[in-house]
DNA sequence: GAACGTAACCCTAACAGTTAGGTTTTCGCA
DNA sequence: TGCGAAAACCTAACTGTTAGGGTTACGTTC
């Protein structure tokens, strides 16, 4: 019963990168709704079953690295400089969220999410759960004496801030303007 | 090519709410999941491509009424008085439209809706759309000149609004509370 | 009122994502 | 080598959704 010692856990990650690699590059290459799972699958050279048990559905395929997403904001709010204020703190988060969502080589998959209903509904249901988490992280924050309405509706302004961002011809300005806002909107709620 | 004279209209219209009174109470004996939509054809003596061609989804039978929402919000808007300011007006509506969500026998609905993910996520894409129509209407109104950054980061902070009160412990104080930072964001967009 | 175009509806069959059930393979450790 | 467990496999189904093509009822027009 001790730590398994590598070998399973590697293979396990590796057929798990495969997958996503594969299916990321199909889409690509045909369109997201003309693949199937069971191409995916076969291309992958593993089971249909197989790929559900590494990833809970066929627009998580393309989403495998949001994780990362929202431990970045969480983070960016738990492990601040202690006397940095929370606003731009966030404020720089997004700012290089967005450049990261925006960078070389992510256009094509942009334009495919854009252009699939059923990957931005996706994409706008894994926004609800990183607000809630990043509302989780703002109420734990002892320096941040407001109310949890306060927290949540905050929260889910950042995120607000960074999809529109995502989608605007200028993306840093819209961050920035937005920051604006947000920041009268935060300092209305202080005690 | 005149307008049809109605017995046509009205049977359908018919057709349309018995499917879908048909599918909110087999829904809310068995649960959403445990109810096929072969199931609701049957109960509602049509075929399942009937249903189909009413709803565009299982989900939609569960939200037949969100064109209303969308148009009490940029009505509120468009349809104020002359001179009021447009932050009140929102606030107002979106008072109404918490409390008509809330209203006696509308739980077991609402409970429905929160125990089912699949409806969840539908709903958090209609907001998504609601959204987009409500800064429409923002950008749309004369007598506000903002950017168009502006009328959509408040369009989508509105609708937060709702979705944070909808499921607050005082949804009335939450709609209050966060208009409270609305109020300032859009203060701050003054030209 | 008969004829006609079409909107609403029906049926069957299929497709695609997803899951259940149960088996085989691979690994880690004794 | 043997054993327990995790990973992967296969098959077969279930469910939402759509295509294709036919039928009925309505509204219009002559």
């Amino acid at each position: 019963m001790t730590e398994p010692s590598g070998r399973r856990e590697r293979k396990k990650a590796a057929t798990r990168q495969r997958i996503a690699d594969t299916a990321l590059r199909l889409f690509l290459e045909r369109g997201y709704d003309a693949v199937g799972i069971r191409d995916v699958a076969a291309a992958s050279d593993v089971a249909v079953t197989t790929v559900f048990s590494h990833f809970a559905s066929k627009e998580a395929l393309v989403f495998e690295r949001d994780q990362d997403f929202e431990q970045r904001l969480t983070r960016a709010v738990a492990e601040r400089p202690p006397h940095e204020p929370l606003i731009p703190a966030l404020h720089r988060e997004v700012q290089a969220l967005v450049r990261h969502c925006l960078a070389e080589g992510s256009a094509p998959v942009r334009r495919m999410i854009e252009g699939s209903p059923a990957l931005r509904e996706y994409e706008e249901s894994m926004s609800l759960r990183h607000a809630q988490a990043l509302a989780a992280a703002l109420a734990a924050d002892p320096r941040l004496p407001r109310s949890v309405t306060a927290c949540r509706a905050t929260a889910r302004f950042t995120i607000d801030a960074y999809a529109l961002a995502c989608q605007a011809e200028d993306p840093e300005a819209t961050v920035d303007e937005i920051f604006r806002m947000i920041t009268a909107a935060w300092e209305a709620t202080a005690p």
